[in-house]
DNA sequence: ATAAAAGATGAAAGTGCTTACACTTTCGCA
DNA sequence: TGCGAAAGTGTAAGCACTTTCATCTTTTAT
């Protein structure tokens, strides 16, 4: 069933079925009834790969991730599947773990099958070498690019990100108000967020006129299976001799750690020792006593990448880059 | 930059230019290598449209499931994906949430968008009413239907499945012979898997002369954002009068409101409590102890699934259905 | 050496839609 | 009552590929 059967049916040339499939040009409401009645009574649905030959789109969005079973990759990919769905878009999802050269790979894949625009979730191991970057500047020369949670300066290439350095600033001021003694930053990577809430925590301690202690753990990659390997971590570091009381971790996994870490030590949470996670995910329900942790607004992060790569497709002058703020959601493992 | 353009440069014609795209016909070496060269010096690819159009089809997928940020589905679509990447297909995702009429419509879209085949990643609350699965058995006759934890038999539609009976029944078997007394199982929903999960503990518990007693919980709805609330779920029901010292959970997450509720009653696990869960889950690390937990291969299942979809799109005769069984994975809340 | 089979190539006809352009009809207003 | 504008419709030219079929060139077998 073609457009041709539906035009012959309905008495009408191709060009008028066409107009009232897309409601362009106009088309008396007589006709177009009479179109549309043919239309309904065989089914027909227009071919979506000559619609897109014609128009040179098929109303499709790249989605590329790390690993889409990622607790907050995932919500993401959620997110943002959700807020494109409600634009009259489909997706396309590439996982492509945490290489630098496959991710390029899924951009030169996503560009052959002419998707409009596509959306790199970061807060991964990418972006930190500038020359690096240059397949996303590719890229932009053909589509636009959306960055979450990672951000860099280039024609065409919108980012949108959370503000981790103040949330953890902010949060490390906090604590060291509430008067735990020795905190420590406990993190996996020097992702791009990794190294903004290492700087936020810095900043903080520092004012403070205290000695940061960024705790480094280095087989971790982003996959959460092995909580039970990083305490034994923690554990280790306290048995050749270091101390402390306070963990601003950069997720909410580590914080878990942490978390059976002071159970382990017999410390008493939050009074001795204070806990703080990030991205406020299902896990903080998942221990006892529950996890405070900072909520970077991933929902509201993806709806206004949604927002403007629609504005940029609709050829609207938009946002490069924009930042939302995190907030702390208090539990039981903090006194703030 | 078109076909047109390549075959001028290399002296050839469009149809030879087509055939080493295609590597289909019969291309002598030198032309061959000819093209090739003129192709890659101008980093021609072909338009993916107008290739859809001429071969009906764009090697492409449709995903089907309720909520990708749900642990299990999560992994799922994970796994999906990246075996249909190594099969040099893409996939569409469609998140639907759990309404019968959203997934419908999501399979009616992906048709529209004239995707090869298309899988309904299950285990939720469809296929519960043989009348609602007339839209899968109408889809199936446009494309073949992969089923991921739920089963219908119809022409072109295939089902990968756990053995979520047997796992559930040789677990509660070794619960009641570790001499765990009054066991429950607790669960959520009247799911394809949940019946037969349900199934499984009645069997064994009949087995052995015992009164089975399954708790359910009716507000939640798969998503595993209220661990809390189930916890505190079964703490009224101790308050009640209900006294139980062995939970078979449907899932992690209930298996870990078990967890949280037995350190209230003050019992000792495994000692004279024991828990477990089902899926096996990043959330068995969550908790102290750690979680025993049903592994239902769900990779094996996914690479199963995919291998099927693609032997059934080749025109090959493939099995209807498949079962795999699971296996306890043994941690610290049973004995055995 | 020669007929037949096999291999290499191109012309042209699809594939199903959009849309610019031209044409006809209708309408409002002078 | 006529005329220009606006609305309605059709023709035909894309869009960028695949593939059949016919033609020509090699190879192989006799």
């Amino acid at each position: 069933m073609t457009i041709y059967d539906i035009s012959e049916k309905a008495g009408v040339s191709i060009a008028t079925v066409s107009r009232v499939l897309n409601g362009s040009g106009s088309v008396s409401e007589k006709t177009k009834k009479r179109v549309l009645d043919v239309i309904n009574r065989y089914e027909y649905t227009p071919n979506a790969f000559a619609r897109g030959l014609g128009l040179n789109t098929m109303k499709t969005i790249g989605i590329i991730c790390a690993d889409s079973s990622d607790l907050y990759l995932a919500k993401a990919v959620y997110h943002i599947e959700q807020q494109l769905r409600g634009n009259g878009y489909d997706s396309i999802l590439c996982c492509t773990g945490y290489e630098l050269e496959a991710k390029a790979a899924a951009v030169g894949l996503l560009i052959t099958k002419k998707v409009d625009g596509i959306i790199l979730v970061g807060s991964n191991f990418i972006y930190e070498c500038e020359a690096d970057n240059q397949y996303v500047t590719d890229a932009a020369s053909q589509l636009p690019i959306m960055l979450l949670n990672a951000a860099l300066d280039a024609p065409n290439v919108y980012s949108v990100i959370s503000d981790d350095f103040a949330s953890i600033y902010e949060a490390t001021l906090k604590m060291i108000s509430a008067g735990i003694p020795d905190i420590v930053y406990f993190y996996n990577s020097a992702s791009y967020s990794g190294k903004k809430k290492l700087a936020g925590y810095r900043a903080a301690m520092e004012e403070k006129a205290l000695s940061a202690n960024p705790l480094l753990l280095q087989f971790y990659q982003g996959s959460h299976e092995d909580i039970p390997a990083m305490t034994r971590h923690l554990v280790g570091l306290h048995d050749s001799g270091l101390k402390f009381h306070g963990v601003i971790a950069s997720d909410d996994t580590l914080a878990l750690a942490a978390v059976k870490y002071a159970r382990l030590m017999g410390y008493s949470v939050p009074e001795d020792f204070s806990i703080l996670g990030y991205n406020n995910s299902m896990l903080v329900n998942c221990c006892e006593p529950e996890l405070t942790s900072i909520d970077n607004r991933l929902e509201t992060l993806c709806r206004h990448l949604i927002s403007t790569l629609m504005g940029v497709l609709n050829g609207k002058e938009m946002p490069k880059k924009t930042v939302f703020s995190g907030e702390i959601i208090r539990r039981g493992t903090t006194l703030f």
